[in-house]
DNA sequence: GATGAATGAGAATTCATTCAT
DNA sequence: AATGAATGAATTCTCATTCAT
């Protein structure tokens, strides 16, 4: 709300700033991972955020808003550090491989957020139609950047349409991720290790299924 | 809609055994994809369907098992066509570009229940958690045959995971329904023909993005 | 809702029709009058009215809903009765007369309801500014036509304006009302009798009315 | 507002003891004949005021009797003005009619306090019941002591109730102000002028009152 | 089987009031 | 004194489900 409010380096620093709203939006990941984001009740969320539950109408419009705000507050970070981390890479190839390590190792890392992100957020009919749109393309365009420069440098076939790979490429993993939720939930072991789930996905997108392909 | 459909006082038309059902089931793909499962109210689908609410509760326990019954009603009759549309191709390559063909075709027909399918399927925990697995274990079933068919007799590299494979295939075809979806419902123009859609995903898993790879 | 549903005289009468519409109505002028509109549960109306609390949604759109709708029902049967009885009267004065007692006479006769027209009408918002208009307007058209057939008439002067006066007359009526119900909520006697009152307001408002003024 | 009201660190202007009571009072005249007094939030009137939520809690023990602070506040200057000026008129007569004028002027030149007086006091259950008595009951007086004047000295006639008649007039006079009010919130001219209304108004109670009716 | 009126548990949201700073 | 973030009790309204007809 007030973020500059306080001097760094001083004293006087507000304990905790954005504390409220940020423990509420962590608590929210987990609540909705874990009941499902219509089967959560706002109190739920304030619960486990050890706030009281008028607390949340304080930060957040409804709970339609609060739904929206764990998304942008996440996707936020995750497309900063997505994009930091790319940069690192020299070509196409290595960032569409990184891309995709990026993408498996959050869920791995951090469950709950996959599944909000994944599962959760599809639900609110007003989240996917009318604002899934402007971060969630946002991450697409990352994919998309990857695509067009590895065409434009020769690395990828110049007759692919960026947009179709795209979403090809995100709903490919986005369904691994749901497989790989669905095993946690059930206490299966994942069908196999991190490293070897990116090389294949890396291998399919780049590849493909052909025998004669990777030479 | 129904009131006559038969006359009062006469024997006559006696509406066709099992009409009720089908009607609500029908009824229920159109109202779970318009507003979603968790926005549909009961009476909303009874009223669709021409039945009174309480009907609904002769023919479904609840509204979850409504939701579900949806599920394996529609996906009995995809997973017949699937297999008898697959029996026709010769080899796993076919198999695949018809797989890749029927899904998206799927989408196009009949738009709302692709959007139940591929959307409202994941919302209640009850589905996405215990549900979904029977009937969509199947769908992903055919996939993975045609893949380790295509795997045996040499057609695909035996290095890939089939159980990822058909994961990451059917993320894909789903992603892109959502886009197509999403396009249908803005009223954009579908971003390209069903042709090409199928083309492009066909070579992606059979060629991948690789400059020389498919020669 | 459907009045016609049955037929009269024939044993097949739907017991009671409208008799929940009916109920709630009823309850709600008690309730509402004993506790305040603003202070009264939806609840506590359909405790009263004998139905569960959500019962009271399939006969209103909502709380304000309710308020009017006692408004309108009662006013509908006040105006009929108002203008059958002002039929009788045979001049002005007699009908201006008789307008005063069968005001104060309701008041006497039905105090919950007095007070609900009186006071707690007043307090939303939305019914004084925005609904009040309709059938309170016809009531105190009753009275204006009253006044603009006795100017024409000769029985009152000519140089008033009615729609003042309509006014004053009113307001006169209406804080006598008041002062009524005050003494019943307080166990105190009416301040004089009925007679008197309707003799003491009709002097008031007919002598100085009376074009030279009452001999 | 306020904010400049005084120099920072300097000992200057202390704002005017009771400033910040007086402005609370003042903003709920307007927050409240604006929004009602059910629907307006403590926080509204607060913000008015240019002061903290917290801060009206500090001179006023809660919402309820901020209410009837405004009431008491507000009479005692009305009161104090009316009898100051009626002081000056000679005759019975003559205070009726200073009387009439100066309700009616009030109404004019504060409208929002007019609509406080006139609609929201009726609202509190705890008011109309319990408190709207005493400043009311004062005012009412007023218009008693004039009328008991006048029949003593033979300007208006003995057999009327005074009780009854201060009630009617204050009936009629509130009644017009509500009317007023309604033009003035919809933009409507007021139906008259300020000295036709006077002159309505006296004509019609003391043309009622006299002994031998105006001649 | 069919109906749809009735139910009542359940949830989101509001807002008067408090109190640590 | 003043603040305004936090509280949590209270209330409206919704809707899956039941059941008498």
């Amino acid at each position: 709300m007030n973020e500059h409010s306080f001097r760094k380096g001083i004293v006087l620093v507000r304990p905790r700033e954005g504390d409220k709203r940020r423990r509420i939006i962590d608590a929210a990941v987990h609540v909705f991972s874990e009941r499902g984001f219509f089967n959560s009740r706002v109190n739920d969320v304030a619960e486990a955020a050890g706030v009281a539950g008028g607390t949340i109408y304080l930060y957040f419009k409804n709970k339609d808003d609060l739904l929206i705000s764990v998304f942008e507050d996440r996707m936020d970070t995750i497309l900063a550090m997505l994009k930091s981390e790319l940069r690192k890479e020299l070509n196409p190839s290595g960032q569409l491989k990184r891309f995709i390590e990026l993408h498996l190792e959050l869920v791995q890392r951090d469950q709950a957020l996959a599944d909000v992100l994944a599962v959760e957020l599809r639900q609110s009919a007003k989240f996917v139609r009318e604002y899934r749109a402007r971060k969630f393309y946002e991450y697409l365009g990352v994919a998309e950047d990857i695509l067009t420069d590895g065409i434009k440098d020769g690395s990828f076939r110049a007759d692919i349409d960026p947009k179709l790979y795209r979403r090809a490429l995100f709903g490919a993993l986005d369904e691994l991720t749901v497989m790989w939720l669905a095993c946690a939930r059930e206490d299966r072991p994942a069908p196999c290790s991190l490293n070897d789930a990116v090389n294949q996905v890396f291998n399919l997108f780049v590849s493909g299924l052909g025998p004669e392909a990777k030479l």
